[in-house]
DNA sequence: CATCTAATCAACCGAACGGTTGACAAGCCC
DNA sequence: GGGCTTGTCAACCGTTCGGTTGATTAGATG
């Protein structure tokens, strides 16, 4: 099975999966509440569910023969600190190069390319 | 075409991509770079960073033959912009909830679903 | 000019995806 | 119990996806 981080990713990668989340922000809801505004089958509905559910997103409770769907917001930090780890990277890339850019204004030289080779 | 969230989250929905994104946070690369730590062909590789360029998350600019590839850390922004917009719905979600239940212990009434009903 | 290198384009392949329809399981209600 | 409601399971279908191989373009270099 795939990692984690795929699954979020992958699972949030549809618009109509993007929009169910959306709608279970504002509170919990059974199947056919959440498949009531499309105009796609039942059954896609239940597919796209198992999907979020597999990604950790979404959590099922079977109350008599509905079942209640319910937000796992917590997950959304595992893409959060993915997100923020290269975010900060690459400002921090950015600063560097800012600085050496800098200094190249001193004494006038140029060089194209500031990052070093590896291999 | 899909819309952008679309396709950044599909863009990040393979781990492949999510580590040249990686490797990229660190500095620009040529897809030759790229393309070494991976045993799979480089025009493989090539389509993933067609993928990331599609998405906005990288940019490719032509010196010589080599195509330098460049992290669009901006893009990031959209993603967190939607995960921080449901995360904070959820957890205001909660609040509410549990002012609720707070209040339903002082007159010690229990109602089974909290939240109303839309249809 | 000939050739080597870097990268893309194009066609193809199997697997996964998003959707359908049909059958079925599990509870409520008359 | 019979039937309605709610939801899942299973099989199928066309499209997309991640990969391959082969050919081709574009620039450096002998």
């Amino acid at each position: 099975m795939a990692d984690h981080l795929t699954l979020v990713f992958g699972a949030l990668a549809d618009p109509t999966r993007r929009d169910i989340v959306a709608r279970l922000a504002v509170g919990d809801a059974t199947v056919g509440e959440l498949a009531a505004p499309y105009d796609i089958s039942v059954q896609a509905i239940s597919k796209h569910l198992k999907v979020l559910e597999g990604a950790g997103l979404v959590t099922k409770t079977a109350a008599a023969q509905r079942r209640t769907v319910h937000l796992e917001a917590e997950v959304f930090d595992l893409m959060t600190k993915w997100i923020e780890k290269y975010q900060q990277q690459a400002e921090e890339r950015y600063q560097r190069l800012d600085a050496l850019l800098e200094q190249l204004d001193q004494d006038g030289n140029v060089i194209p390319q500031p990052q070093e080779k590896s291999s």
